[in-house]
RNA sequence: GCGCGAUUAGCUCAGCUGGAUAGAGUGUUGGCCUCCGAAGCCAAAGGUCACAAGUUCGAAUCUUGUAUCGCGCGCCA
């Protein structure tokens, strides 16, 4: 849907070309953008064209605002009037009519309201958490799975094509530390002693995975050698934390379209032939019988290993193979949601793409800082070696998965995050999911109101919206009209934040409409006109909210259960 | 040392490809419930946009440098 802040802008394009083409202005039509005013008296968006035109012209800008003005007129009735103010911006004053008929489109449109064609649809492929499945999910995977998972979103209510993936490290080093962790956990249970090694998972779950296997295996495997039960060990264990990965995400809202396994991406690729093109392509050298991809020449710090001294490749290998899949399954744009602490790791990937002849600049990743998480007012230390994570499951069981998930993408992905957990449980407006869905609830609970009083369901009929004339209506209606155009800027800045801080703004709208107006204008009222326009404008609020939370994957409850304490059971109705 | 990120109100943070008087929440202070949901609303107070130069009609925004904090700098993943 476009909004009326676009139909504007390609009204005034067509304008602007015209005046260059007739030869008014003197220049190649000018790229051109409208802003929303921050004041009233600027009218409802402003354009700055006439001041970036003033040089290249050798005119005043308020001379070329002129000549726009009087060239766009009321730009196919949507405007009211045009001024030109201060040092040559111009002020563009939306018709009422305008409005209404925004609202209109609006109500037609049901949930393609949030829509945008931005992607045209192209192909983009998101790769999010992708932890390692050698420890449940800690509360950091949690920021960059809903980032993920609501830049997805975003991208398709964009236009856009969207795949989301997960890959899975199943192989390595990584994975032989988890087995024998299990085993040693599985000694113990049955009898014997150990000391922990350097290496070694410390978690309470690789005992839940080591009982499950005394229950499988009994005794058999106490004073076997390594070798005997390694892979089988390895391979339960990594079968149980994807199990619980699976689960975790599926708690929180949080889904894939494809799981990628390290494991049977090399076997069917084979890395072999994607270092052969390395080669080939002169990008490989050996050195001390290690061969070696030359990725300084692509931008990164140093060189890096891609095959070992034994023969095994490492994790670049097949990060650089799994990639290469990515491009050749027709993806344009790559989006990798990763923690801050990969940064490093950008550089060398794009080194293995731009290698391959591929543009590097199709991967794009997003860094998802730290998340600093507080308990109480006390920092609570991090650290996923020393077992002192602190589990995403245990986040969202006591803060609530809309709590939870609304805190992770309020903030830029490039800024720390603070999460403190006592905050996020309490009754407040610190935590402003509650008062988005406290705003959703209030707009239930008018519509019930009307259907108490009898009042019959409002259809949306010729003139049916002329009686929205308050400025605080014509401002909720300005916005919900720029919703796809915050979904798009939203989606194409890969900016979950955007759409939190839009909600809020919104909500904000409603909620001092509601207060200044309830001894007044209501919204049900004795008139049956105003009764119907403002019913439908609240209706066509309701879906936009209920919409914008869909897209944070946060529920729209119909009301709200005053009693109960947020983050408990039944705190909020569905 | 090098790379990436951050620095805006007491606190937590927005600020959209450079635009008009830098915003919101919270906290503080003071007002609103015979009311369609007060988990709400209204108002006041609170700023050297870390610092310094530069670019131009115009800078919180772009460039360079400095300072402080976080992350990374493995043939782990």
């Amino acid at each position: 849907m476009a909004s009326l802040r676009t139909k504007l802008t390609v009204q005034l394009q067509k304008t602007l070309k015209e005046l260059c083409d007739n030869g008014t202005l003197a220049c190649d039509p000018p790229a051109i953008f409208l802003t929303p005013t921050k004041q009233a008296s600027h009218g409802d968006y402003a354009c700055s064209a006439a001041m970036a035109l003033a040089k290249p012209l050798k005119a005043k800008p308020r001379d070329i605002a002129m000549k726009i003005q009087g060239a766009l007129g009321n730009a196919n009735g949507l405007l009211e009037k045009t001024e030109i103010a201060g040092p040559g911006f111009l002020n563009f004053f939306v018709a009422k009519e305008a409005w209404h008929q925004a609202l209109a489109e609006i109500l037609d449109a049901g949930d393609a309201a949030l829509c945008s064609d931005l992607g045209a649809g192209e192909k983009v492929l998101v790769e999010y958490v992708s932890a390692n499945p050698t420890g449940p999910l800690h509360i950091a995977h949690g920021r960059g799975a809903v980032t993920g998972d609501v830049i997805a979103k975003l991208l398709v209510k964009a236009g856009y094509k969207v795949e989301r993936e997960y890959y899975v490290n199943d192989l390595g080093h990584q994975t032989d530390i988890l087995g024998r962790s299990i085993y040693l956990r599985y000694a113990e249970l049955l009898g014997r002693s150990f000391v922990t090694p350097e290496d070694f998972y410390p978690g309470e779950y690789v005992i839940d995975i080591a009982r499950t296997l005394v229950e499988e295996f009994n005794e058999k495997f106490l004073d076997a050698p390594e070798a005997e039960w390694l892979d089988d060990f390895r391979e339960r264990g990594i079968k149980w934390m994807l199990g619980r990965i699976r689960e975790d995400l599926a708690a929180f809202g949080v889904e894939f379209d494809n799981w990628v396994s390290e494991k049977e991406l090399t076997a069917r690729v084979g890395l072999e032939g994607v270092i052969d093109r390395l080669q080939k392509a002169g990008h490989v050298y050996e050195e001390e019988g290690k061969r070696w991809f030359r990725t300084t020449d692509l931008g990164d710090d140093k060189d890096r290993v891609v095959v070992r001294e034994d023969g095994r490749t490492t994790y670049f290998a097949s990060d650089i193979a799994y990639h290469d899949d990515k491009m050749s399954r027709g993806f344009n744009t790559l989006i990798n949601i990763w923690g801050a602490d990969h940064g490093g790791y950008i550089a060398r990937v794009r080194a293995g793409l731009a290698a391959l002849g591929y543009d590097p600049k199709d991967l794009e990743v997003i860094l998802v800082q730290m998340v600093s998480l507080s308990r109480d007012g006390e920092a609570v230390k991090m650290g996923k070696r020393l077992g002192t994570a602190v589990w995403l499951a245990d986040v969202i069981e006591e803060a609530g998965r809309d709590a939870t998930r609304y805190f992770f993408v309020m903030r830029r992905s490039e800024s720390q995050l603070e999460f403190d957990l006592a905050l996020a449980t309490k009754k407040s407006l610190d935590n402003p999911v509650f008062y988005a869905q406290y705003g959703h609830a209030r707009l239930c609970a008018l519509a019930q109101k009307a259907v108490d009083k009898g009042v019959p369901e409002p259809t949306l009929g010729p003139g049916a919206l002329d009686p929205l004339v308050l400025p605080e209506e014509l401002d909720l209606i300005r916005a919900m009209d720029k919703a796809p155009d915050v979904i798009a800027d939203a989606a194409r800045a890969r900016e979950p934040h955007q759409v939190v801080h839009y909600i809020q703004d919104m909500i904000a709208g409603f909620h001092s409409y509601f207060s200044q107006y309830k001894n007044t204008e209501k919204v049900v009222s004795d008139d049956a006109d105003k009764t119907r326009a403002r019913l439908l404008m609240c209706r066509a609020l309701r879906n936009t909210l209920a919409g914008l939370l869909g897209i944070l994957g946060v529920s729209a409850p119909e009301r709200m259960d005053f009693e109960a304490e947020p983050g408990e059971e039944g705190g909020v109705t569905e």
